[in-house]
DNA sequence: GCCAACGTTGGC
DNA sequence: GCCAACGTTGGC
C-alpha cells in the first residue's frame, strides 16, 4: 500500500536559502485563526474532545479520510483484496489521535477525494481493524519514514478500512460548503487534516445530499 | 520557551 | 501556479 501523503512529512531537506530570501519580503505573518489544529489534536478538551470519550453501549461513530485518487482512490479499495486496505501513510499528530483513540471496530467512515476535480466525498467504508503500528514509517527505504519512530516506540499508527459501498452519487466540497447542515464540518475547519470526525448530524445530512 | 524560517496540504 | 493556513525545526 502506498502512503497517502505526497511526500513523508518527516523527511527532513536541506534549507534553500533561495526561498529564504523570496519569503524576507513578504508580509508580516498573519494573526494565527481562533481554532488551529494543534486545538483539537489533545483527547482532552477542544470541540472534538467528544470523540474520544467512552461510549455509550453499541454506540457507532463516524470519520472522514482523505486521499488523492491518484495516489489510493476508491476504486482502488474496491478492487483491492477483500475490498480492504491498511490506512497508512498518516503523519499528523492530530490525525493519528483521531485514527487511533476515536475510530473503533465497525466505525463508517466517509472515503474523500482531495486535490481533483471536484473534490467529494465518494464513498462509504468500515473500521475492520483499530489502529496498529504503521510498518512504513520504520522503514528507512519508505518515502514515509520517521527516524523518530521506532518499532519498540511507534509514532504512527494505521487502520484497516474496507469498502462498504458508493454514495449514491458524489457529494462535493461544493456541496458540503452550501449546506448548512454541513458548515461546522471538522473537513471545513481543519481542512487539511486527512482524518477527521463527523457527528453523527452530519452524517445524515451527506447521505440526503448525495441522494437529492 | 519564543519566533523566524522553513515545508506541506489542498482549494482555487 | 498561487497562496492561505497550517505544522515543524532550530537558533537563541
Amino acid at each position: 500500500m502506498k502512503s497517502r501523503a505526497k511526500k513523508g512529512s518527516a523527511v527532513k531537506k536541506p534549507a534553500t536559502t533561495k526561498k529564504a530570501a523570496a519569503r524576507k519580503k513578504k508580509a508580516a505573518p498573519k494573526a494565527r485563526s481562533a481554532t488551529p489544529a494543534s486545538q483539537f489534536s489533545t483527547p482532552a478538551g477542544g470541540p472534538w474532545g467528544k470523540c474520544f470519550l467512552p461510549r455509550a453501549n453499541g454506540e457507532k461513530r463516524y470519520w472522514l479520510v482523505k486521499s488523492e485518487p491518484e495516489t489510493f482512490g476508491w476504486s482502488d479499495l474496491v478492487r483491492a483484496q477483500h475490498q480492504t486496505t491498511h490506512w497508512d501513510g498518516v503523519r499528523n499528530h492530530a490525525a493519528r489521535n483521531f485514527l487511533r483513540d476515536g475510530m473503533r471496530h465497525g466505525d463508517l467512515v466517509f472515503f474523500y477525494h482531495s486535490s481533483t476535480d471536484p473534490s467529494a466525498i465518494v464513498g462509504i467504508c468500515e473500521v475492520v481493524r483499530e489502529a496498529y503500528p504503521d510498518p512504513t514509517a520504520v522503514d528507512p527505504a519508505h518515502p514515509g519514514y520517521d527516524p523518530d519512530s521506532s518499532p519498540a516506540k511507534p509514532t504512527w499508527f494505521m487502520v484497516d478500512l474496507r469498502a462498504v459501498e458508493p454514495l449514491p452519487a458524489p457529494v462535493t466540497l461544493a456541496m458540503i460548503k452550501k449546506s448548512r447542515a454541513l458548515a461546522q464540518m471538522a473537513l471545513l475547519r481543519v481542512g487539511r487534516l486527512s482524518v477527521t470526525p463527523v457527528t453523527p448530524a452530519e452524517w445524515k445530512a451527506v447521505i440526503a445530499l448525495s441522494r437529492a
